[in-house]
DNA sequence: ACCTGAACACCGTTCAAGT
DNA sequence: ACCTGAACACCGTTCAAGT
């Protein structure tokens, strides 16, 4: 007689994530995903290889939604009012899924990491605007130190590392401002 | 008759901080540090507080020496240059040391984290300079610029999160020249 | 004063046994 | 076909007992 299911894959990945949010990387444990999910830890292993492999479907959850909150923020018109939505649309989800942003950008065990290709999308629209930006010759390095700039921004941001008072969302705004300028600036000179 | 110590503090950090190098941060246990000093576990608490105070010792440890490496880098002639220097030896400091670098950005529980004003003061060289380039009135968020850059980018290259191929060391090149210019720039405009 | 073994509560994971 | 309790190897940490 077979039993029947009482969970799901996307179950525990939801749970999961919820738990890395409220509880941090540590706190996520497989006896907390399994309360959560209502079945005992053995069950999860019928789903999940291994605890390395559930933040792993986690952290591809979430890029998979960065992904799509960038690409959301582009309308492909002015690149330079692209890139100021793409870093504020990076940005805010950042700061609304903490837990899972810093899973993207960890560094993790091999296994846990999230698939290449799904980190690769998840900035897909801000190289192509840095391209546009910076011109075609440059559009690899551009992509590459815009991203660079919003990753650390945001992880400093998230880690607590701006202890020196002042503004900081005029900071962000600041730093995009200058990229914007020195990309199109950079583009110009060949 | 009171039993001679066989470890010191010092020596349980220095091999705390090269089992983190080996093993990453998971791999940082209390019986492998003890295992490396000579000694079993419960002796450690005679030294540390626990686990959590041995990780914060250790990023401690790194910061003092990632300031100690700015420093150096800094001659205080040439703030263009002196940016350059600075951002090098702070991406050498990251290669060199991937697991204390990690550990200075990670996330972590409050307990786990370094003085905020040791982390303060691997910044400070690079503070200093980017308010020469951009001026006074724009010193903080210039330096939050840069500082974010250079983070950022050193934490993707250690997260091997650059995978489009193309010439890293390029890639950072352009990225510092784009910024002492745009931070110039932005300076001169006031 | 420092070190140790034993113990406790907790992990991740496996597996035979249940339905 | 899925779920479970029991078990195993491993953690961090505490503490009474040793010297």
């Amino acid at each position: 007689v077979p039993t029947p299911a009482r969970t799901s894959l996307d179950e525990i990945v939801a749970a999961g994530r919820s738990i890395l949010e409220s509880e941090g990387l540590e706190g996520l444990t497989m006896q907390a995903v399994a309360d959560a999910v209502g079945v005992r830890a053995p069950s999860l292993y019928k789903r999940v290889r291994g605890r390395g492999a559930l933040v792993r479907l986690i952290a591809e959850d979430a890029a998979r939604e960065l992904g799509a909150a960038t690409d959301r923020a582009r309308r492909g018109q002015d690149p330079r009012r692209d890139l100021v939505a793409i870093a504020a649309a990076f940005r805010a989800f950042a700061r609304a899924n903490p837990g899972a942003y810093s899973l993207l950008v960890a560094r993790l065990p091999e296994e846990w990491r999230p698939d290449p290709a799904l980190n690769a999308r998840a900035s897909e629209a801000i190289i192509a605007v840095a391209g546009e930006l910076a011109g075609p010759a440059d559009a690899l390095p551009a992509a590459r130190t815009v991203v660079a700039w919003a990753n650390g921004f945001v992880g400093m941001e998230l880690a607590g590392a701006f202890r020196l008072g002042g503004d900081i969302d005029a900071a962000f705004g600041y730093g995009i401002d200058r990229l914007a300028d020195a990309l199109a600036a950079g583009g110009r000179r060949r």
